[in-house]
DNA sequence: AGAGTCTTCCAAAGCGCTTTGGCCTTTTTG
DNA sequence: CAAAAAGGCCAAAGCGCTTTGGAAGACTCT
């Protein structure tokens, strides 16, 4: 059942039909009730291929996959997809996933807004001066990033949380109960949120006029293993610390481990403070020793980004506005005062 | 730049212009050079919305999304979709998300089949008698089933692990060690991978004479929690078993955890085998104990699929042909005979 | 009553591609 | 050497929708 069927057994022109199902104005409203009528009655959904040809829109939101033989996708991925999905679901909104190779998404973007296959585009993992954003950004295809890109001399629609503020509350909180020297175990900082959290935590340190030793900081891929291993070069060597702060809840497996395999513990020896992104399957409240943790929900950041990206789509947002979520600090066990 | 300006430049007709870059054979081969030429050096990309309208085809492949408040989407999707998108990417094959209602899905199936939005679709964590496959099977579009459903009149083609050999080998080698009293923590039984991997190990019970204990088999999601829960309960009761088998990683957390939260070890009181479909953020070989499993890259399935599902968009894969791949059984740390 | 204004609808022109049916040359064939 | 076949190309008809530029009729206004 097309539009011309439709517009025939209706004696109408296509014209009016496609009016009156588009909500025109210029048509009566009986009509326009005959017409959703008979439309619903025969169950008529335009085909979207030809409403895209037409148009050029597209109903759907594309997001570019870095991939790879060497390339592991976040975990975090799939818990924004979660919120995004949820809110795409009651809009009517498909996300499309173009897998690119990671070294040059360039292309696929180029591709993704010439071929005009998505009529909005999100990026996530930004980097300070990340070139995706000024591509996009050029390109002029609506887009919002999930965390903050910086060092642009044009401003674009963000939705981050605070990460600097999370990390400054969690050290603060360590210093105060006496910690003097704090651990970072952060996430590739070359991405921003790592670097906004190592900002925030020696803006703590400073406030007391300590700092982050050199070595007390190190930004690997957020792994079970490299935590471990992290921790485990932080305790062995001299000069020790006795808090640490880790930026994912993975990490932080892995720190638990190697403070166990040193027979150490948790807080007695060591403080520990992870950023919660909140999954389903991993809580921090079950850890062996519960996990005091910076906590939001990465799902709601993937549904508020969904509800951005359809506003923007619809025109009903515009401008850059930035948005930062705050971050709750939930305080659990394994947090205590500073050993001897 | 699009056909007809090209084509015009050319001083050629749409047509054969057309024909050129298709591969069609009724075209000089001379002819064809200068077009490929032209087309590359002035960046000539065929409009896609133009040509699924003339065509039909997307170059796409699809997904229903489950989506909802309280659907969690598995962790397991980023890695399947890590080989997914790094197959697709080398074939120029992009990945359309539907989300959908997690309690009627139906309805988006129905959508994007008749919408022609995708080229194929593919089907994952399917249950015996899915409706979804036997939905997918009468709109007629191409399709794989990751994973095995059952009790259908008609075949289809899916890509699955041999669950039910790994599960009896893990199960073998327990018996072996002399164990008598084996659990199974695993997946949510309604899921036919679940029902596969318990027939494995009551499969290599009965072998020795022995059985599951009613109460020595749990079916939860697969959460770090509800592995702990199960462990609790099961090793808290009387006739506690002195081996565990486990369906996942994540649950394999919590097992690790309630035991040592019962003061008792692994593997001196309680062995532990779990299937890891390899993920690079958790590796059973970082575990306090190195833990023992059953192993298959669920990457290499998504790449795997991918490639099916292109092959069955062009034709070169018909039939209905299943394939089962074998799972690896790797032994560390965590099997030891049975205790007394 | 004639001019201007809405209101309501329509015919037809795209959107950019593929594909059908056919036309002209050139080559092969009996 | 005429007839048949093959090779190489083209014009034009879709694919199903939106949108432009009217047009007919109803209504208001002077």
């Amino acid at each position: 059942m097309n539009l011309k069927q439709l517009a025939h057994m209706l004696a109408l022109s296509q014209t009016t039909v496609s009016r009156a199902l588009n909500g025109y104005p210029e048509v009566n409203e009986e009509t326009r009730r005959r017409v959703m009528d008979a439309a619903k009655r025969h169950g008529y959904r335009p085909n979207p291929s030809a409403r895209r040809l037409a148009t050029g829109k597209t109903g759907m939101i594309g997001y570019v996959l870095p991939t790879g033989a060497s390339v592991d996708i976040d975990p975090h991925f799939v818990e924004f997809l979660s919120g995004l999905g949820d809110y795409a679901r009651s809009h009517e909104l498909d996300l499309v996933l173009s897998p690119a190779d990671a070294d040059d998404q360039e292309t696929t973007y180029r591709r993704i807004v010439a071929n005009r296959q998505v009529d909005a585009v999100y990026i996530s993992s930004p980097r300070p001066a990340d070139r995706r954003v000024a591509l996009v950004n050029t390109l002029g295809i609506p887009f919002i990033v999930h965390g903050r890109s910086e060092g642009f001399d044009f401003d674009y629609a963000f939705t981050d949380i605070d990460n600097e503020g999370a990390f400054h509350e969690a050290a603060r909180l360590l210093i105060q109960l006496g910690h003097r020297r704090l651990a970072l175990i952060n996430g590739d900082d070359r991405e921003t949120f790592a670097i906004h959290r190592e900002r925030g935590v020696r803006r703590a340190l400073a406030t007391s006029g300590l700092t982050l030793g050199e070595r007390h900081v190190c930004s690997v891929v957020m792994t079970e293993e490299n935590g471990y291993r992290a921790t485990r070069r932080l305790l062995e060597e001299g000069d020790a610390p006795t808090a640490i702060a880790c930026s994912s809840l993975i990490m932080a497996l892995g720190v638990v481990r190697a403070v166990r395999d040193l027979s150490l513990s948790i807080p007695g020896d060591v403080s520990l403070i992870a950023h919660d992104d909140v999954f389903p399957w991993l809580r921090p409240e079950n850890f062996s020793v519960p996990l005091s943790t910076t906590r939001s929900s990465i799902r709601l950041a993937g549904a508020r980004v969904a509800e951005r990206l359809a506003a923007r789509i619809s025109g009903l947002e515009e401008g850059a506005r930035g948005e930062v979520w705050p971050v709750d600090l939930v305080v659990r066990g394994s947090v205590a005062g500073a050993p001897g």
